[in-house]
DNA sequence: CGAAGCGTTGAGAGCCGTCAAACTACGTGG
DNA sequence: CCACGTAGTTTGACGGCTCTCAACGCTTCG
């Protein structure tokens, strides 16, 4: 990795707090790839061999099983990626494809195992990222739980909306289909679902999304900062 | 706490690594509190006040929106719940009650941070548990968007056995009410499920479960490695 | 211009939740 | 020890939610 490269990537919370040289150690091994769309990045079943970040594009994570597929997230800059299966040395459990190109920072599993047993800042960058990634995989799972497919939509909208300062107007940041997948059913229904949210205020145009009655919404979704708040 | 209750819990993997002066450090200042059947322990959207490792008995980890619930986990001897929350310090995400009696050994989350804050074995081991529960979490996400009810009973029974040597013979560890919840299903529909499980060679009599046909019940399930495997 | 992929709409079926009633198991108090 | 109440479980009826299949329009791109 070139210096400048570096610089890019080391203010990155992961990385922040953590000691000179073990940063160093880091990096140096790493590589900042370009991928082009499409191109799956990990596969679920194989053994770790990258820590990956998100620097710049789209990540599509999801999961297989028999001709199923569902998405678990997309990340964007800043994310980083099966840091779990990593750290513990076990075979992925989501596999991961380019959604819009970019590059990737991928330091090899072997190094952020052994700087992870080295440096005490870097294990402990590592917990609270794990503890926060965490928490929002329950979420993901109470949201799937306790929510129908109308109100996992609203909710989206309310909280993608915020994410842009309360506008309440927006572009949806990838394909239909991608968010009917994230969201838990198929793309029929959200289709669907969008006519539904109409009656609620919404209005859907392409991938353009404008929200006239608030309040409404919101009565609809019921968001709660326990299922919804990306930083509680 | 005793010197005979300390020896009780030393061995638990978050604790087994850490340094002597630490391991008393976060031990003396915990409680090994008795509580019964129904008590509820922590409630979800409060400040996390304690790390909580059960001891002894059941404890069902749940969740509430607007009407609803749902049961997240039910958690025996040396689990420990809620650390990511004591971790971050912030609210707990999930509720938790006491299903069947027993113990626990409550750490305060001050001194669970402080030592965090210091021993970096402790550290290492936190991070270890964390990435375990999470890809916990992760399986049980994948459970529920890819699979259909009665999959998810059929995978949960097979999984169940194999916990218990594989002899195709167990009872249930809790009331079937509590299972549906834990499976996302209704008691109803799990009820239902059990009918239909007969055509598979699975008897149900009162807690009691018996496979007899156990490649055609794989068939149903289609066990997966990255859904059902606890250890992988 | 044609092919391919996305999104929408319709039709139909199956899965799942709710409500209600009946039945069962269990524990408590008389 | 029995009667009773409570909670768990089962079953039926019903409706609604969600999935699948299929057809069609639209856009994109080679």
């Amino acid at each position: 990795m070139r210096q400048e490269e570096i610089e890019q990537v080391r203010h990155l919370p992961l990385f922040a707090s953590m000691e000179d040289h073990n940063r160093h150690e880091l990096l140096k091994g790493a590589f900042l790839q370009r991928f082009p769309t499409h191109v799956e990045l990990i596969r679920e079943g194989e053994p770790p061999d990258f820590l990956h970040v998100v620097v710049e594009g789209q990540i599509e994570v999801f999961s297989r099983y028999r001709d199923r597929e569902t998405t678990v997230a997309v990340l964007g800059p800043g994310a980083s990626f099966i840091l779990a299966a990593v750290v513990l040395d076990k075979p992925y459990l989501k596999s991961a494809r380019v959604l819009s190109a970019g590059r990737i920072l991928m330091i090899p599993a072997e190094t952020v195992r052994a700087v992870f047993a080295q440096d005490a800042a870097f294990a402990r960058a590592l917990t609270q990222e794990l503890a926060q990634v965490y928490r929002g995989v329950v979420k993901e799972l109470k949201n799937q739980k306790l929510r129908s497919s109308l109100e996992r939509t609203a909710a989206w909208i309310i909280r993608h909306d915020a994410e842009r300062g309360d506008t309440g107007r927006f572009e949806l940041p990838f394909d239909k289909k991608v968010l009917a997948s994230r969201l838990g059913m198929a793309p029929e229904v959200l289709s669907r679902t969008f006519v539904t949210l109409k009656a609620y205020g919404v209005k859907v145009d392409g991938r353009r999304i404008e929200i006239s009655d608030r309040s409404g919404l919101t009565k609809l979704a019921a968001p709660d900062s326990l299922i919804d708040d990306p930083v509680t």
